[in-house]
Order: structure tokens, then sequence, then C-alpha cells
DNA sequence: CAACATACCTCATCTGTCAATGTATCTCAT
DNA sequence: ATGAGATACATTGACAGATGAGGTATGTTG
């Protein structure tokens, strides 16, 4: 199973954010980072990226501009806004919130079950 | 910040087939348990409960049958089926996944700004 | 009797992801 | 030089999951 933005649905812009932290870049570079960085288990789609970008745009999350490059296709330029950071900053805790939830949800207390008829309350 | 199902948008599913390994229940009830166990910070909207329940049903995952309640609202319980189970253990594989690649995504690595000029990878 | 809790349901809408498709430039092997 | 493949960005329409708003019905309590 190869990891899409589907399973990670709604921090799309906080990965891209989080990857702008590092210094200015441009979609194609990002997604061929984020193939790096996850060796290769994860990458977005094109059309998901740019709406990505767009959205963040809009929000004042980030600003672009069109690189001046002399050969080879144009690239569009991102780069992080103090708000951007802000928005980072707070998906982060946001993530680390639902981190534990799910966590608690789906993992803890292994073996439960036929135990409802117990005091013993596993949760 | 309150925790809905958008932000774990995709584990609905995994997170009820999860409380029924506990043993049969019902939407309402569930719904309650959920909202207990997270300490109040999770609750499901109840349009999201019931559509996750039909969808569970329809993928063979619950079977569900009607109490013969003698008072109250009448209730619809459900039960994990074999392929529920596997169905959940699957989802749980992937949730590990994910934390992981979420966690590399967004947080590791916490300091390296403007560090791309030099050699030193951060990733 | 009114308010509230219990308990289920449906419809319309919104949002984010994605497949498909299109544009344009450059490199490299044949 | 011609065709394939990489680079790089963009738009469109479809789809799935979450939700707000509304509805039904029963039981309890002040």
């Amino acid at each position: 199973m190869s990891l899409t933005a589907d399973l990670l649905r709604g921090y799309t812009d906080a990965i891209l954010l989080r990857l702008l932290t590092a210094g200015e870049s441009y979609g194609y570079e990002m997604n061929q980072e984020l193939a790096r960085i996850s060796g290769g288990r994860f990458e977005l789609k094109e059309a998901t990226l740019y709406t990505a970008f767009r959205r963040l745009e809009e929000s004042g999350c980030i600003t672009a501009r069109w690189g001046d490059e002399k050969s080879g296709a144009r690239r569009r330029y991102y780069a992080l806004t103090p708000a951007g950071r802000e928005r980072l900053a707070q998906e982060q805790r946001a993530w680390e919130e639902t981190r534990e939830l799910l966590d608690l949800l789906l993992l803890d207390g292994a073996s439960f079950a036929d135990d409802m008829e117990e005091d013993r309350v596993i949760w």
C-alpha cells in the first residue's frame, strides 16, 4: 500500500508549509523532495499539489513569484509568510493531538474482547 | 479546537470497528463511549456516524439487527464480522505507517531553516 | 404539558483528492 | 533531426467523506 494524500487528507497544506521552512522552493522540486524524504512511500499527485498552493497563497500562508530561468521550464517559487509559519505551528499542535487520540482509539488496550460484562474497564 | 472527524477523515470506520471489538453495541451508545474515552475531546456528528454504519454494513464489515426494546427508543445493534476484524487490522497497520510518515514530514528535525546551501542534510 | 434525553434517519452542500488532459521547454540517444 | 523522456505548471470534472439542518418517535422529569 503506497501512501497518497488521501490518508493524510487535510495535512497536505501543513506538509508543504513544513517543506518551505527550509527555504524557497517550487512545486516539482518539493514533490521530489517529499518522495526522497519518505523513501518513495509518499508523493502528492500534481493536481493535489497545485490546488494546495493556490489555497495557501489565497490564505496568505505563502507568497509566489516566477523564477527567471534562462533555460528549461519556468518555475514558480513559493516562500513562507509569517502567517504561514503560524499556521504551520498550529497544524503541528493539531497533529500531535490527533495522533494521540487516534492511538488511543485505534491501538491502545489491545486485548479487550468480551470484557463488557466485567467491572474492569479497558479504556 | 475540538476534534471532529474531519481531521481524522478516513479513520471513522476504523474507530467504529475498534469499538465493536468490545462486543455488540448501537450508534448512540458508541458515540457516547467515544466521548467518554476521549475525555470529551472527540465525538462524531450523527450524520457521520450513520453514514459510516451504512458503509460498513454494505462492505460486509459489520452486521446489524434491531433490538427488541420493551421501552424507550428502538436501537440498532451492530456486530463485527470476520471481514470487519480483518479490515480493522489492516487499518491499524495503515495508521501506524501514516503516523510515522506524518511525524517525519511535520515534526522531525525541528531546526533547519536556511540550511539548504550546506551539505548537511537535515532529512 | 413542555423540555430534555434517547435513538435513528435523510438530504443537500462543502472540501480535498485525483484521473485525465493540456501546455511548453530541454536533453539525450538513435 | 526526430522521438522519447524528464522537467514544470495548469485546469477540468468526478468522487468520497464529513456535516448542517431538518425530520421521526419514545420515554422521563419538573
